[in-house]
DNA sequence: TACTAAAATGTAAACGTTTTCATAAATTAT
DNA sequence: ATAATTTATGAAAACGTTTACATTTTAGTA
């Protein structure tokens, strides 16, 4: 059963006080190097293992970070999650994972059960729901440190790791164009979302700068369900003046974009090449395999994670900083 | 700042003592209705939450439960992350979340670390590597419970929950029998898994209930490595008496089996059908649709934490169970 | 009514660390 | 050598609960 060695014993095994056992662990702690060893010795040939609960207790801090994402099962935040649990373990921290649902109530929900749990930080990326930052404000009151990826609520002080999704969305552009498209069409997302905003951003800038026209039908909004894909296009793909590109802001709207084109018996990439937004896996099964742009998302798992320790560690004198990930562009068959 | 406010605090408050206080928060404690409420009432006055490190501390139980599982960015393991959080979010427990990467090594380190962390319970999927129980025996001394799931690993008095991969195997199987192939091949993964014996046991058993005769060279094995499919189709596919359906064990094998035989000139399903396993994501966005498996991943989660916590709850008496859960056949136009 | 059993509350001792403050030992400066 | 620092150690008090045990109150029984 269980073993129950506490730092009370190796104390008595290695001739020491309590105290200095304690300082024998702890990395920056004044004590004889030669009495550390001694120590270290001692509770390894006890096989000691701390109990953090009462570390918890005592110092207030418990190596544990929360991590609240909408949902785990989606891809990005899966290969996210991955990043930071990676980056957490490497540097002696556990991860806390709930999920907010996208609903904003939850959200706070499990935000009040990571400050209850006393966790040492909060990675988040907010629900869609979520437009204010009052509850996390909250928790930095209590010491927690936040830090925001991919979808950031506006918060003074708080650090935050995105894509560039504006050079995302350039880059996508700028790629068609550089094949010889001329009637680029944008399939966006939900506008209140700043990814999606930025995104659209980067390919009208990207239009701009090559002196191409921009008619007002040549972007549409699309609330991301890919069966709304059909009957958005359709109008536009009928009018006299068809598209020779698409730019999604998805993966799955890139898709379900080729898969009614297709329907309709235009091949891709000859008559309209497509784009597509995130480098899901998928995109490299399907046929044609479709040109994306990655989102970093394992980086900015590793990022969050270093820049939320970094801070914790750093205690005041951190600045608080907006880590940017360049997106990258994954050439495939749909644009080719 | 922190409000700091305790069980003392409220003791004051409400003119009770300590214990009375401690026992108004616990369900099952003999203390009277009035005083409870009267407790509870003054609680939420003074906004009271309590400090899970000391109860940790004193009660030896910290309401979290360890999950490990190889990658949390493959979907299958994402979504039965999913489901377990789910549960235990509605039972009122935290869930801790640690990648064993395939290594064995990794595996032992993240259980020292969630015994270290005095979890309640552990709900794992083995990693490739491990075979053996020695590490989980370890955590069952200790009273932490243990719930496997997908990957199991003998071991006695140890719950689990997992697909009937069997009747997984048959159902795809039969399923083309039905349609009326006849050559069926079968390309499996590692059968060191019990899940892909299981898979193959369900195969070869639908057809000899069939009274199909299966020639040795219609299974093949795969390691997983969806490029490799090509090269062990080939000679099959050339031989005289080509197959004219094929099982994968896993969609991406299907996917990679459906695109190499596409290459060729076949035509799926009318030349060869095929069926995969996973019901991952992409076989209904891919062209032609892939029929499938479903694992009920988000299933196996909710079920998994729901045996892992009534196991805690039911403490001695508690039977350990092997939850089987049936697979669900979603037929697509790869096999119409 | 008095007596017993059950239920409700209180007292106080843990749980295993960390940390403040005090003290002793070693080092440096004078 | 002595005083002034610096460095290592120790003693003891937290941290905020839970729980064994003791005590009081209430309800039940004869």
């Amino acid at each position: 059963m269980k073993s129950k060695v506490t730092i009370r014993d190796i104390a008595k095994a290695a001739n020491y006080s309590l105290a200095t056992v304690s300082r024998a662990f702890d990395e920056d702690s004044s004590i004889n190097e030669k009495t550390r060893q001694e120590i270290l010795r001692a509770a390894n040939r006890l096989n000691y293992s701390p109990n953090r609960a009462a570390s918890a207790l005592r110092s207030g801090r418990t190596n544990i970070i929360g991590v609240v994402v909408p949902e785990i099962d989606r891809s990005f935040f899966a290969s996210v999650v991955k990043g930071i649990e990676v980056e957490c373990q490497r540097r002696g921290y556990n991860i806390l994972i709930c999920q907010s649902h996208e609903s904003l109530d939850k959200e706070k929900e499990v935000l009040q059960t990571l400050l209850r749990l006393q966790v040492d930080g909060v990675i988040i990326s907010a629900s869609m729901e979520t437009h204010t930052s009052q509850f996390l404000r909250q928790l930095k009151d209590n010491g927690i440190a936040v830090t925001f990826f991919d979808r950031v609520i506006e918060m003074p002080e708080v650090s935050s790791v995105v894509l560039n999704d504006f050079n995302g969305g350039y880059k996508a552009t700028n790629h068609l164009i550089e094949r010889g498209r001329q009637r680029i069409l944008h399939i966006g997302g939900d506008q209140r979302l700043q990814i999606f905003k930025q995104r659209k951003e980067g390919y009208l800038n990207a239009l701009i700068q090559a002196g191409l026209i921009i008619p007002n039908d040549q972007v549409i909004e699309c609330r991301l369900e890919p069966q709304e894909v059909g009957s958005l296009l359709s109008p536009v793909i009928h009018s006299d003046k068809r598209p020779d590109a698409i730019f999604a802001s998805n993966d799955y709207l890139a898709l379900a974009a080729i898969q009614f084109l297709q329907k309709l018996g235009l091949k891709i990439p000859e008559d309209i090449a497509v784009v597509g937004f995130g480098n899901s896996s998928f995109t490299e099964l399907v046929n044609p395999s479709i040109t994306s742009i990655d989102q970093q998302s394992y980086q900015m798992g590793l990022t969050a994670a270093k820049v939320l320790i970094d801070e914790k560690k750093a205690k005041d004198e951190f600045v608080h900083l907006q880590s940017v990930l360049e997106p990258k562009l994954f050439i495939r068959e749909s644009s080719q």
